[in-house]
DNA sequence: TTAAATAGTTGATTTAGGCAACTATTTTTA
DNA sequence: TAAAAATAGTTGCCTAAATCAACTATTTAA
């Protein structure tokens, strides 16, 4: 690989990386870090969902899952059920507050990318995201 | 904006965030964090700039910024000179020390990213790389 | 049946980063 | 030109995010 392609690849990271920064920020303004929202959107995802698996898919360490499950079962957004079969592991749901909460971010998230998104064209629009998928696609491949 | 576009960005944001934390993961294990080598790129990049310079494009908080100075500083990375015209004006240069420092950062992401991308075909690299100019282009006019 | 592995918790600590007050200058303005 | 405002950088204080290691309880493998 060229360097100058390596350095075109440098340089989008960069320039993505503060993109995505910028969208963060509105989790900066809700009550929830960016870590604890992408946790409540596992669990919305698939409800039932062991803290184990989290950890995996979402790669952070235990103890500081450990913590914010906690803190969600503490402002009841989760209820723990032990299961049957191996009574080490949890069963991970949302209540209805806690799909609530996690709604709100959802909500306003959308809403920020559509906010971001809407100074361009329609065209412009397609044309961002046939090359994010195609990225994607080719990324995701290997 | 259709709610399927707004998903089709979001997922995007989140694979690619993964990508940048994946890459991140170099800095992680030199000795110098993220943000300390943003700082030394921008040294590198233009010799004599001022933390003022700095504190703008990198926009961190002048504070942080200037224990990550002193810390450069006591370790002998950068030199800090005051300027003659303005006595609150330091100007900031990398050593020899501070410049081989970086330049084994640097030639690690790339090697990094060479490593990740020779996993794909010549072609698919070339298409990566138009794909990301293309987004590049267009979220940078506004 | 004992050893190793696994799920999750807890305590202690480190790090990143923000904020505000401060010093020392320089620039503006009255 | 003297006082006020702005600017460059430093320092102290603080909080939230995250890591690490030790621990309990349970399950699986040797």
């Amino acid at each position: 690989m060229k360097q100058e392609q390596i350095d075109e690849i440098r340089d989008f990271n960069r320039f993505y990386a503060k993109v995505i920064g910028l969208l963060d920020k509105t989790f900066l303004n809700s009550e929830y870090s960016l870590t604890e929202v992408r946790v409540l959107l596992e669990i919305y995802k698939q409800s039932g969902i062991l803290a184990n698996d989290i950890m995996n898919s979402l790669q952070i360490d235990k103890g500081y899952l450990s913590r914010i499950l906690k803190k969600f079962e503490k402002k009841q957004m989760i209820t723990k059920k032990q299961s049957d079969t191996d009574r080490r592991a949890i069963y991970l749901e949302l209540t209805e507050f806690g799909k609530k909460e996690f709604l709100e971010v959802d909500t306003a998230t959308n809403l920020q990318i559509d906010t971001i998104f809407s100074h361009f064209s329609e065209a412009e629009q397609q044309t961002l995201i046939e090359n994010m998928n195609k990225i994607k696609n080719i990324l995701q491949k290997k």
